[in-house]
DNA sequence: CAATCAACGTTGCACGCGCAACATACAAGA
DNA sequence: TCTTGTATGTTGCGCGTGCAACGTTGATTG
């Protein structure tokens, strides 16, 4: 009947129920972050990635951590990380301090924390908005355990 | 206590459990997504939102979509289908046909259904492993049912 | 009929990213 | 001591993306 009906078969084989779990999943998660990065990219001028490595820097002990521990705390390889610290740095957010050429530590800076004090109110409001406020507990709950049921089972950095 | 109080605070007064379901589902999704992607480039030399493309075109009626439906359909700018299917066609998986200047449709050709046999199951095999084996039927059920209503409160085209 | 407007597809541009290659520093072993 | 191996951070490069600007087409309105 169909022109070419092997490769949808091969989708259709799944039970529709699933393959709409999947997209949902999908397509839901990506809609969430595109609209907070470009909250804050226009209200900011930085995006999504750079107020985490901030956060996570702010959740630190001294404010402090090494390249290769932010870029694993932000998901990003180690030459995004070092892109990022240059940008972050040019606009004095951060300070670089070289112990050794190979161990280089990353501090906040005052002006860092500012900008993360502007930024998280809209982060806040965006994931409240179109997630939060969505969702009632008992879904939260159901959708972070099933979340963390994808992501531990294995190791996140490959 | 702490150096910079303010930030922090920012976030902490969110319950952790909440912050948590939120950074799951971040982290979950771009991990799951970013396997899935790399295992196609290593293997097809495509990236996900192409072979999204392709079955797009392979679900719809004469393997056919115009442009503006098919960048909706994968989620993607105008600007980023032009290049989409210049690449496509490129290598003779799709085939542009222009009605007008301002009504030009893609059609998959047997090629490109043919990459889409080989990518299909590369992308189940991912999934499964990944999201649908660690999951139950009914953990399944609940994340759709869950994502949807992160969804369709309002449309996804900004 | 002429003018206006909206929708569509394309192109120039800057940006963030990952990969591969490289340089450096440190540890372990002969 | 010299060598090898490992971990770390940086740079060159190509790629995919969104935004803004542009040309074109068709419909609406005067």
């Amino acid at each position: 009947m169909t022109k070419h009906p092997t490769a949808r078969s091969a989708w259709l084989a799944r039970p529709a129920a699933d393959r709409e779990a999947w997209n949902n999943f999908r397509k839901a998660a990506g809609a969430l972050i595109s609209h907070v990065d470009a909250d804050l990219q226009q209200h900011l001028k930085l995006g999504y990635t750079d107020v985490d490595a901030l956060l996570h820097l702010s959740l630190a002990s001294d404010d402090c951590l090494r390249m290769a521990t932010l870029a694993r705390g932000v998901s990003r390889s180690p030459s995004a990380l070092t892109r990022l610290v240059d940008r972050l740095e040019e606009r004095s957010l951060v300070t670089r301090t070289r112990h050794s050429s190979t161990d280089v530590s990353v501090e906040v800076t005052p002006a860092g924390l500012d900008v993360l004090d502007q930024a998280a109110p809209r982060i806040l409001e965006q994931v409240e908005q179109r997630f939060w406020s969505r969702l009632t507990a008992d879904e939260r709950d159901a959708l972070s355990a099933i979340c963390r049921k994808l992501m531990d089972s294995e190791p996140m950095n490959c």
